[in-house]
DNA sequence: TTGGCATATTAGAAAATAACGATATGTTGT
DNA sequence: ACAACATATCGTTATTTTCTAATATGCCAA
């Protein structure tokens, strides 16, 4: 029986929509799992190999990093948590790419919350 | 004798200036730390006690975050390593607040690292 | 179904971080 | 110089992170 951790369903998270909008607002949760994925010397030099839109298996990234495969596949999570990479099954290897999207939404997150205090 | 570590000089950075512009442009060390001073929820919640410029000593703050004092030390320690935060003296206390300035420029540069592979 | 390959997960050791109390450094008044 | 107060640093412990080898899961072909 497949397990309800389904891996490439697309978690589609309902979008917490900032809750009280009058004092301090906190860092929602994506955002901070995107802090803590980018603060990691061995992830940003795994996103350095995301130039322009490359895809790459895990296999391929953990070679060019120079790290074992399961730590390329552990770190990848983590970035793939904090929505800065996607992924997607192509036959038997797993492609990783940046994800534009969610990026740009995190960047505009802590700019906002960035505001008040700075 | 004073030691060369001299807390409260204007430590102005040369400015790296993103060395080869060609292809995988690395996270200035700067960037670096900011993105570490950020990831921890203690110096989040240090960071919103800074509504609007709010200007606190060391005390204040680890009384509002609920704090010991030397470990509010340290923590702003390391945000102001990371440019999010300055410090000046006034008299016996050591106020601190958001820098506006620096953490500006470390949204730029996250941005434009990001830009590339994302 | 079985075998082979790619990725995910687990278990465990080493390293980094976070927190505190205690102490040192610095500053202002007396 | 000394006392009193505020902050920085030190020494230590508990927790978290990071990494690897080993194992489990998933996919394709025969």
């Amino acid at each position: 029986m497949p397990d309800p951790t389904d891996e490439h369903a697309a978690a589609t998270e309902p979008a917490p929509t900032c809750g009280s909008p009058g004092d301090a607002p906190e860092l929602a949760p994506q955002t901070h799992d995107f802090l803590k994925a980018l603060a990691s010397p061995t992830r940003q030099q795994i996103m350095q190999l995301f130039s322009r839109g490359a895809e790459l298996s895990v296999g391929e990234i953990a070679e060019q990093a120079g790290i074992s495969q399961s730590t390329a596949s552990q770190q990848l999570a983590l970035l793939r948590r904090g929505g800065i990479v996607t992924s997607r099954r192509d036959g038997k290897v797993v492609l990783y790419r940046g994800d534009n999207e969610r990026t740009r939404q995190a960047l505009a997150d802590l700019q906002a919350y960035l505001e008040h205090c700075c």
